[in-house]
DNA sequence: ATCGCCTATGTAATCCTTTACATCGGGATT
DNA sequence: AATCCCGATGTAAAGGATTACATAGGCGAT
């Protein structure tokens, strides 16, 4: 005697009314007479039914739901992102599927299928790396989901976009930095093949060059946005010979194992080096000394993308690919704490 | 002409074979012959074909993914809970969907159909709180995805959990704080109602009274397991004339804010008050000073969660009613850093 | 040659909802 | 009184995959 779950047929039944009453009474309730409504409840309750999503999916051939692809949930920078977008999402009746992508990156076979059209109404893609070989352009513009890049984009895929200006923002934070005396500044680059690596280098590097000053090879170091990487960092710092008197870090993360690392060895931040982060993580303020670093609207990012998405669906395929791909591009602030000084001596 | 993503009867058209076999050999080729294997694959590329998951689903009556419901996501805290929970259903062959219930703690109505058996096929549940009107108990036994619950639990609910012994670690920390001298010694708390709290609380109260110590109600600061409260408690020790020489917090967070604005007011750490965490986030070595604290085995939580909820899910209905139910307490360690010290003077 | 078995395939029922369309009364309009 | 309209309800057709059951053909054993 294997268990049914109630199905809305026995619903109807006990109510003594159609099954698309039943129906419209739970998704249309101003279709239906104050009396059916009240005999279909009582039946509700006393059958204990849940509808089944995958029916309801399967009919609407939609899900109500979204996916968010990130790329390191272990990294605290996503987590007002992700914020940002439930709280558009679920006010818009959506539920948001979250995805970590790092094991997937390796290995095609465990991706998940919420890219097709049937999985997921929309997805948002904090990833830029993701669509190697182009897996998030498989299928047609038709069958494809609609989806939006925010934070991360991919150079190779024209989509909609929210993102913040790397390049500026890190000029921003040399300037700084310069305008403060140095003279001989770092940079603690991310991963290497990482968009946002590449646009903060290259907006580090401009302002350098625009000061009248040089970078050096052996003041880049090589980091991948974690901590470790930052303690790395300041092993080589602290064991070269010819040290800048500032870093610019990419990430608050790694600005933080630098200074982490370096008090270790006790040497002082900022009275021996400043440092610079990248992001404005919630801690950077309470980290010792507050950071001076990049702030980012991250909840702000996150609804923006989120709303983004929502208009993009209600698009037809047609009109998603004959309109122009919106790109929104948000304005960051520099914020200065205490991990940045004039240069020693 | 509104387009109709490919189905798999167009797959079967064009390879000239049944709608079977083209579910067959997409799910269990060894059934079907070399040569219709070759035929479907080819249909399959050239119609672009990608499966409806809605009606799998439906027909097979279960989903292939599992949901783990995160407090909050802006905790640091559940990232590497996340990836090892992540880790071992990625190989068992499921998706993980992650949802944050902060939103939906005020509000039932936007509370996720997840919970019945016919959206996911289980439930990991990190949240303690969650089953406000026994949430988690709606349905029948049969009608209930199979859950279990990690780090925190219900304690109205009885259902196979992973857990670490909160009361005696905390015992573990108090110890450490009177075994260097400490006398007076005060408590951060985490959200008064949380079941963490309550366990910490209690084990480090009775460590206090074991050593013939007090612990009076001054020392005892509220908090809710972030940042901001470690900054209020930590105005709060500031402003009072009679101060513990040390304090336990029940989070990492909750310390790191405690540190980071005494350092605000030039109070030194640990050369004026001794701080202990909990749950040894990543930055927690890289902090200036390195945290004394609690380390938990997130990732094995996570792991030992997911095998749990794995194993539960091959049980029938009537067999998760009538074994007994898996509680699985894991180990945690001490680990003493540099935010500890003997009291001043 | 006949029977039985096994493999490969096809046919069609099934999973549960939603919704287009049909039907039925009853009230308002002429 | 006949007509029209409208609101409430019911009937039944999708929606796309899986799979129990039926069938067909090939092969070996007798």
């Amino acid at each position: 005697m294997t268990f049914r779950a109630p199905s809305i047929r026995d619903v109807a039944k006990v109510a003594g009314v159609s099954t698309a009453s039943v129906s419209r009474t739970l998704s249309n309730p101003e279709l239906v007479s104050e009396a059916t409504r009240a005999l279909v409840f009582d039946a509700v309750q006393q059958t204990g039914y849940r509808i089944n999503v995958s029916a309801r999916n399967l009919r609407k051939q939609a899900t109500s739901a979204i996916a968010v692809l990130v790329p390191n949930l272990a990294n605290p920078f996503f987590a007002r992102i992700l914020s940002g977008i439930a709280e558009v999402m679920s006010d818009a009746g959506f539920s948001v599927l979250i995805t970590d992508t790092t094991p997937m990156s390796l290995d095609d076979h465990h991706f998940p299928v919420f890219l097709s059209l049937n999985q997921t109404d929309g997805l948002i893609v904090l990833d830029g790396l993701l669509a190697r070989d182009a897996l998030l352009n498989r299928g047609t513009p038709a069958t494809r989901a609609p989806m939006v890049f925010a934070c991360e984009w991919n150079e190779n895929l024209v989509r909609p976009s929210v993102t913040i200006d790397n390049e500026a923002a890190a000029g921003r934070a040399m300037d700084h930095l310069i305008s403060l005396g140095h003279r001989r500044i770092g940079v603690l680059n991310g991963p290497r093949d990482n968009v946002l690596t590449k646009a903060r280098f290259k907006g580090a590097e401009a302002a350098i060059h625009a000061a009248g000053l040089e970078l050096p090879q052996r003041w880049i170091y090589d980091g991948d946005f974690t901590l470790q990487s930052g303690v790395r960092a300041a092993a080589h710092w602290h064991g070269a010979q010819d040290r800048p008197t500032a870093i610019f870090c990419a990430s608050d993360e790694m600005a933080m194992g630098f200074i982490g690392e370096l008090n270790q060895r006790a040497v002082k931040v900022p009275d021996e080096v400043s440092v610079v982060g990248f992001d404005d993580l919630e801690i950077a303020a309470h980290f010792v000394p507050p950071l001076t670093t990049i702030h980012q609207p991250r909840e702000a990012i996150g609804r923006a993308a989120a709303r983004m998405l929502l208009d993009r669906m209600n698009l037809s395929p047609q009109e998603r690919e004959h309109q122009p791909v919106p790109k929104l591009v948000l304005p960051v602030d520099l914020v200065i704490r205490k991990s940045t000084a004039p240069p020693p001596g």
